[in-house]
DNA sequence: GTAAATAGTATTGTTATTCAATACTTATGT
DNA sequence: ACATAAGTATTGAATAACAATACTATTTAC
């Protein structure tokens, strides 16, 4: 009975390379075919995901690096096309609901989430609790589906959230499908900041919590994103046998344990991931 | 047992004003503050609303009425940004992963999903049915939360489709909470054709069905969208009792009939939208 | 299997559009 | 009420976006 459905961490930026747009040479910008104004509105879309709130001119322009002036005509323009919302009282902006229709056209056009739906239904049916699809997006898992457990007449989690992949279920579920040097690599580029204190920063214990996966089948997560929370996850394979994300089960202390997560819930999310890598490969 | 489950209707342009971009002279475009570049990112992006599957370079360029160097600009620069895919065979485009992350920022930021979660999950308990938040966008209804039916093991409803609002229960129930002229307006500008054999196009029938709602305190649209669905709405009202969205029940046929809808859903959709009405003003 | 046609990619010179700076206006807080 | 800060409008300069076009690759037709 609480409203603790699924890994809600916003997308912190996790990767080390933060900070503001990079001016460096950068073969991918450098194309002439490359429109940085593009680039400039986008950053300030996403400017509001790590601060959930509104923002302020003052503020988008500090968050995203481009400046003041930069910022009103961004702000401006998004304003006009519907993507962002202007309250004339604060002059604050926030994302408006126009950016739905972004999302919907990836959620149509791609079908992992229409066809593992059925069998997400099942999971969360078999075991009554949150259920979550995710796939990797940089150092981070983003949720491209998400159940609320059966008891939760709280809240319902959002598609889109993102959580770090080192210290998740899904994250570490999905890493033990590459090889060790991917794997390495992605751990280096991510920020190894600890969330609660349970988080696991250590790198030779992910590593070797990954490795456990390999042999269990399935990875899971003790408190590491929120006090309380515990989670366990399996990779969904592509047709090359890597990753192409995970599916998880987040319950709640103190009414589960890890042990009765492992006995009750492993067999499901095994399960409910291998269907849907089979049922992705037909 | 079927996967309907909701307005699924992709967001054909419902404004009889479509085409390509306009190029006449207007004021909000014109300002020397408006990023035209912007405009034509987003263009494109929309290009796969209407048209579901992946897109050529020359489909994007065709739909969006943007050049072809253009079209090559922009996708190259949104691909470069991880919100298109490019399939390197067949050189096609589609929408990234990445675009969850931009609704994300709109569900995390705006309090009116979350707030109405609780209402609509219990709306789904006492019914047993598809339950649907929507908001008025331009001609559309945009759906901001969706559950599906509690028998649904097919499919989920995807967050932020469209409907036009002419010929849907959600959007006759908030166009009740407008003007007379406001509804009027709207209708004039909406794109009046028949999506199934049962839509209802002529005007005056849709005033009335609209005036209807204002006695009964709910909206019912039988088969208007989707063959052999049935649906019924009640609008959410803002602090000055104009709608700012609404909620639906979706059912089919043959298992429910117009009457046992009216019968047995209506004082759900109502005390459901009446309950968010009222979180909301607090 | 070859040719024709169509779609995709790379390049370039021109100029329109974006740009930062700045002046001006409105809000905020002491 | 004044001072400070934030937001808005304007402008001239020049960069970055532009359309046209040449080039390459892939499909389609025969």
């Amino acid at each position: 009975m609480t409203n603790i459905s699924g890994p809600l961490i916003q997308a912190k930026n996790t990767s080390k390379k933060s900070g503001s747009l990079m001016q460096k040479a950068n073969p991918k910008t450098d194309n002439p075919l490359f429109v940085g104004s593009v680039e400039k509105a986008f950053s300030v879309l996403q400017a509001f995901g790590q601060h959930k709130k509104s923002l302020s001119l003052k503020e988008i322009s500090e968050i995203t690096g481009i400046g003041k002036s930069a910022a009103q005509r961004f702000c401006y323009t998004l304003v006009e096309l519907g993507f962002l919302e202007r309250d004339d009282s604060s002059r604050r902006m926030r994302p408006a609901a126009r950016l739905l229709g972004l999302s919907h056209s990836y959620l149509a056009s791609n079908p992992i989430s229409s066809i593992a739906a059925p069998y997400l239904l099942q999971a969360r049916e078999n075991s009554g609790e949150a259920v979550n699809l995710g796939i990797p997006m940089d150092q981070d898992v983003i949720y491209i589906a998400r159940l609320a457990s059966t008891n939760s007449h709280i809240a319902h989690p959002i598609v889109g959230g993102r959580a770090p992949m080192f210290c998740t279920s899904s994250g570490r579920a999905y890493l033990s499908t590459l090889s060790q040097d991917e794997i390495s690599d992605l751990l280096d580029e991510s920020d190894l900041t600890p969330i609660t204190r349970h988080t696991i920063i250590d790198k030779q214990e992910i590593l070797r919590k990954i490795d456990d996966v390999l042999n269990k089948g399935y990875a899971m997560a003790n408190q590491e994103c929120i006090v309380g929370e515990l989670t366990i996850a399996a990779p969904i394979l592509g047709p090359d046998h890597k990753g192409i994300g995970s599916v998880n089960i987040c319950v709640t202390r103190p009414a589960w344990t890890m042990e009765s997560v492992e006995e009750k819930l492993a067999p499901i999310v095994c399960q409910t991931a291998h269907n849907i890598t089979l049922a992705l490969s037909n």
